[in-house]
DNA sequence: CGGTACATTGAAGGGGCTCAATCCACGTGG
DNA sequence: CCACGTGGATTGAGCCCCTTCAATGTACCG
């Protein structure tokens, strides 16, 4: 599905194991229950739903392979993608917090998700409080691309929109071993770029053309190349700390 | 400030309590840790800055009285508001969880807020884990604010956007008893208007006048008068609810 | 009384939309 | 092996929503 993970690791490993113990250092013990959580499997195929909207749920689920949009559809048919659901993600917040889920989640390509029941979730605050911190603070990362997101759709051009999409979405793979340094490979249509960014597919088209000419982008085959991640950083103002810069050592020392 | 609270509530009780309160049955134990929370204040005035983007803080904030943003300012001087914090609201998410916070939140008008350090946040799940668990769904709801701000930036028309926004403000203030039925009060300028929806000030104010000649929408002297809530939630497509239908008693149950 | 903050209005222009046609790769069934 | 359908990319023409720039009005305030 994408380039190899630059560093090996046992194969037990799942993404969001990768990715929570990349920021903090956990026991052997906490790895396991980490990883117990995640012992329920399921598939759902492209293109079905993970979470419907309207419906309710008294689990949350992990995404462990495969791309997933949390979407939403408006009455008249227009739809806006609120965020691209990477492995290692925890899918159903906020949604799954309220009566029926507020958004739909459909699996962009083939998914293996594990469901997380609330119950388990709130029990770990007792037991294993240094895990149930990292995954709350999770959720703020998560409140922190829709803000970020919010920004890039309020007050960006389409140029700086799509180029600030793409270095956000470089950015948060390479974190999970899934980019190389420039690109990644993943199924983005114009459609879902335009429904990402609230522009319409006819000028997707035209930025990413214009993008090409300046030869800062290239999508070929479903492969995206950042040609030049200096200038389009610079282009797009993106700022990376939203992603990374997280203080949870110094929470979690604390408790 | 605004209209009074339609129940009479004893007057130690914070904004946050009442609000907390309102949607899940709590101990007077409970009761009593939360206001022992909010017993340190301190006064922003207008136009100060409660938080600074780029700054480090291990404290979050409750907003106990007055109005604040959370804002960012971009390069160029374009800026973006993300959201609008009221009374009863929790301040510092996302931001304070990062390094640095990610956006600035000034206050609007004179603030009364209430610093509450990380450490005791995080104490609170062991030893009153409702509680932890209603704060810890009010970040949920946040977020889903922010998704929904995101809708209306990214796939709505200026006027829907506008009478989206005045709805959604007009359904917080009342769940906090700061609006009456169809009106509340609140020094909303054109400009916070136009940087919150991504507009530009002269159309902001055109649109207004559209919502004034349509009869749905009136604002005078500070005070905004939404003179048909009905149509305006048509228009908007205003659904209430992310800002009411959460699930936190059945979580609370389970733990 | 001048300064500041904000609302209002007009003119002109552009960024992005809508509508529509075309093209291409691919899969599927006859 | 070809015909056909489908999903997606591409391109053009026309236009409109909203922006930018600028001027004016109007309170309020030290």
């Amino acid at each position: 599905m994408a380039p190899q993970p630059p560093t090996a690791k046992p194969f037990s490993i799942t993404p969001l194991t990768r990715k929570i113990a990349s920021f903090v250092e956990f026991s052997p013990v906490e790895i396991e229950v980490l990883e117990n959580l995640q012992s329920t499997t399921r598939l759902v195929r492209r293109n079905r739903e993970i979470v419907s909207e309207g419906r309710n749920y008294d689990t949350l689920f992990v995404l462990l392979d495969g791309i997933a949009l949390r979407s939403r559809i408006l009455r008249d048919g227009r739809r806006q993608v609120l965020n691209i659901a990477l492995p290692g993600d925890f899918i159903g917040f906020p949604g799954c917090f309220f009566e029926s889920a507020l958004y739909s989640i459909p699996a962009l390509t083939d998914c293996v998700i594990s469901p997380i029941p609330f119950a388990i979730l709130v029990g770990l605050f007792d037991r294993q409080p240094r895990l149930a911190a990292t995954i709350f603070w999770s959720f703020a990362c998560e409140a922190a691309m829709y803000a970020e997101h919010l920004i890039d759709v309020g007050r960006r051009s389409a140029l700086e929109r799509v180029a600030h999409f793409l270095l956000e979405l470089l950015t948060r793979l390479q974190v999970i071993g899934l980019a190389d340094e420039r690109s990644f490979r993943m199924p983005v249509t114009q459609e879902l770029i335009g429904d990402a960014l609230g522009l319409s597919v006819p000028h997707v088209n035209r930025t990413l053309r214009q993008l090409r000419q300046d030869e800062l982008v290239r999508i070929e085959e479903h492969v995206v190349i950042l040609q030049d991640v200096e200038a389009l950083a610079a282009l797009a103002d993106f700022e990376r700390s939203y992603l990374s810069l997280f203080r949870l050592p110094a929470l979690v020392a604390q408790s």
